[in-house]
RNA sequence: UGGGGCGUCGCCAAGCGGCUAGGCACCUGGUUUUGAUCCAGGCAUACGUAGGUUCGAAUCCUACCGCCCCAGCCA
């Protein structure tokens, strides 16, 4: 943990689990569990989900949290997903020590328990198809009726039951059902399958050892208490399958009795949170994968250059509750724009470079200028920069004139070079359709490291050396939606209706050398121009930097107002 | 027109009957070889609405309004 984390305020499932603790209601136990399915990549609201339950672990005395996927529906999991979450949750900086489950773990107890079930006349093998079953569950408004298979016997329903687990009937044929109440207001507890046939598919844990799977709302309590769960945390929409996971247990012998607390999800602006969304953003190609950087992903973030850190101050700073929300992207920036200021040292790079001769420069001169890695921070050291005749300055940081606002170097204005001299614009270089070709400027070798003598000079840009800089390919992203909730309007057929055509640029910039040695995850301020990281894909001769975000830019506010 | 939730600043969010925390964003100034950072200051006398209880209500009561979730053999 940095020590930009501190005690993080309370919140309404702390207050619950304090009250517990008073009470000595576990025995003075906190134990949660981060349940993921394996179908698919982590993304930021997995990662509040992952801070709530870890850290309140963490944070409570004896506290443990376990990690187990609950991969009970094969057909759309795999081992694959399995260790990329792995892979994420421990990038997050959380730690399940040696409680790592499975519900599949559990098949054989959650058969028995079925087994239970029927024997208590609690549940019962249903022959109605699919169209029936939905049918005959009635609408929000009617209640639903009774299956006419609901009464079997205890003994038809066993001798059934263990046919169905040998494998003798097709899919779709049969499910276990609950034997609630089809007149429940509450749509979950009109009698809800248990368990449905599943043939001809490799679990990616128990091959094809089964060819029934338990439901979610059978395998969840279960496998809480098994697991001797305090507080099961799950969001809103589990809210009314409460009463069902309560009924589970209530009718099964088993001693443990977790309490379900439901809290809302995280929803980002311009983003979407939803699995099948991400997963038909990947599928379709609209982004090159799950850790595309413009992915609301945990690999995402991290390609982008986000460190676990940020994203955990963020989960902090959004807090739990059990109201809608649509946390804006400034927060996150935020985040990981106060992590990197600190933390990641400074360079100088070009991205939209235009060329500037120093006159009055030594042709084969070559100085090496010291610059500190960090503005604040001393003790991470300096490195050193070539200076020579010839640079590339920012085409932003050039105009033939421009108004007292304007900072920069105008033609016959004078400007610093960051960590360098200062140099004044002599002449400008046009070709025939008045594109501007070069600058040429003379350089004061009085100002390195002082101020010129009687004038005052207002504004410092970035530059880089044209013979010494290296190139690099930069990757300058923008948020995947132009909509603040793509998902959320209707009046489009698609969400992707709302994608943002301009999302990623490519620019081919010039480097300070010293980045040469820049490896995959390494983090840096180009200064003046935002926070990089080096992907994955960057080599020593091909450096690719992807932008993770810009700096706060007060100029461009100054610019769009006039 | 069933059930379950939620409504406090542009966005999050504290608050749990006694002067509306805080963060993000935004606005002013100052420092600055990053128009960054940092620092100082500003930013809710209608807490969804209307009534009521109370010396006192965002907090308690009543009614209404708005939004979200639920009719998978998904989780």
């Amino acid at each position: 943990m940095s020590k930009n984390e501190h005690a993080v305020p309370t919140h309404f499932i702390r207050q619950i689990i304090e009250r517990d603790l008073a009470a000595d209601k576990n025995g003075g136990r906190v134990h949660t569990r981060f349940p993921p399915e394996p179908n698919g990549y982590l993304h930021i609201g997995h990662a509040k989900s992952i801070c709530l339950n870890f850290g309140l672990a963490r944070d409570y005395p004896g506290g443990v949290c376990n990690l187990r996927f609950d991969d009970t529906n094969p057909h759309k999991e795999n081992e694959d997903y399995v260790n990329a979450i792995k892979h994420d949750v421990r990038w997050l900086g959380f730690d399940w020590e040696d409680r790592l489950f499975y519900a599949s773990d559990y098949f054989e107890k959650l058969y028995g328990f079925a087994v239970e079930l029927i024997q208590a006349g609690k549940a019962y093998v249903c022959d109605l198809t699919p169209e029936q079953i939905r049918e005959y569950r009635g609408t929000l408004t009617e209640p639903g009726r009774e299956s006419p298979y609901r009464n079997r016997s205890v003994e038809e329903n066993l001798e059934l039951f263990k046919r169905i687990r040998a494998g003798e009937f097709e899919d779709g044929s049969r499910v276990l059902r609950a034997r609630i109440d089809m007149a429940s207001p509450n749509m979950n507890m009109r009698d809800p399958t248990l368990y449905r046939i599943r043939h001809g598919v490799i679990h990616h844990q128990t091959g094809e050892e089964w060819c029934i799977y338990p439901m979610y709302d059978f395998t969840h309590p279960i496998s809480d208490a098994l697991e001797g769960i305090t507080h099961s945390l799950c969001t809103l929409e589990f809210e009314d399958h409460r009463p069902l996971y309560d009924w589970v247990l209530d009718n099964i012998s088993i001693d443990c009795h977790p309490q379900q607390i439901e809290f809302s999800r995280l929803n980002l602006e311009y983003t979407v949170m939803s699995k099948r969304k991400l997963t038909q953003l990947v599928d379709e190609g609209v982004t090159s994968g799950w850790d595309d950087p413009r992915m609301p992903t945990i690999a995402g973030l991290r390609r982008r250059g986000y460190t676990p850190a940020s994203i955990r101050t963020f989960c902090d700073r959004v807090g739990v509750t059990k109201s809608a929300n649509s946390v804006e992207m400034g927060m996150l920036e935020a985040c990981i724009r106060e992590d990197l200021d600190q933390n990641a040292r400074r360079a100088l790079a070009v991205l939209d470079p235009l060329k500037v001769v120093i006159e009055n420069y030594p042709g084969e001169q070559v100085e090496m200028l010291d610059a500190p890695y960090h503005p604040k921070d001393g003790e991470m050291g300096s490195r050193q920069i070539p200076f020579t005749r010839e640079l590339y300055i920012d085409r932003a940081d050039f105009r033939e004139e421009a108004n007292r606002k304007y900072k920069r170097l105008v033609s016959g204005g004078e400007v610093r070079l960051r960590n360098a001299y200062v140099i004044k614009c002599e002449n400008v270089i046009k070709d025939e359709q008045g594109e501007i070709l070069e600058l040429r400027c003379s350089y004061d070798p009085a100002t390195l490291g002082a101020n010129p003598e009687g004038r005052k000079v207002r504004g410092v840009i970035h530059w880089a050396s044209a013979s010494r800089g290296v190139k690099a390919e930069v990757r300058i992203y923008d948020r995947l939606f132009q909509h603040p909730a793509p998902d959320a309007d209707k009046s489009v057929e698609s969400f992707l209706a709302h994608l943002n055509p301009d999302s990623l640029h490519v620019v081919q910039a010039i480097v300070e050398p010293s980045l040469t040695s820049a490896v995959e995850g390494d983090r840096f301020q180009f200064e003046r121009e935002g926070y990089f990281c080096v992907d994955p894909e960057s080599r020593p001769e091909h450096l690719v930097f992807n932008r993770t975000v810009t700096l706060r830019d007060s100029w461009a506010k100054i610019e769009k107002q006039s």
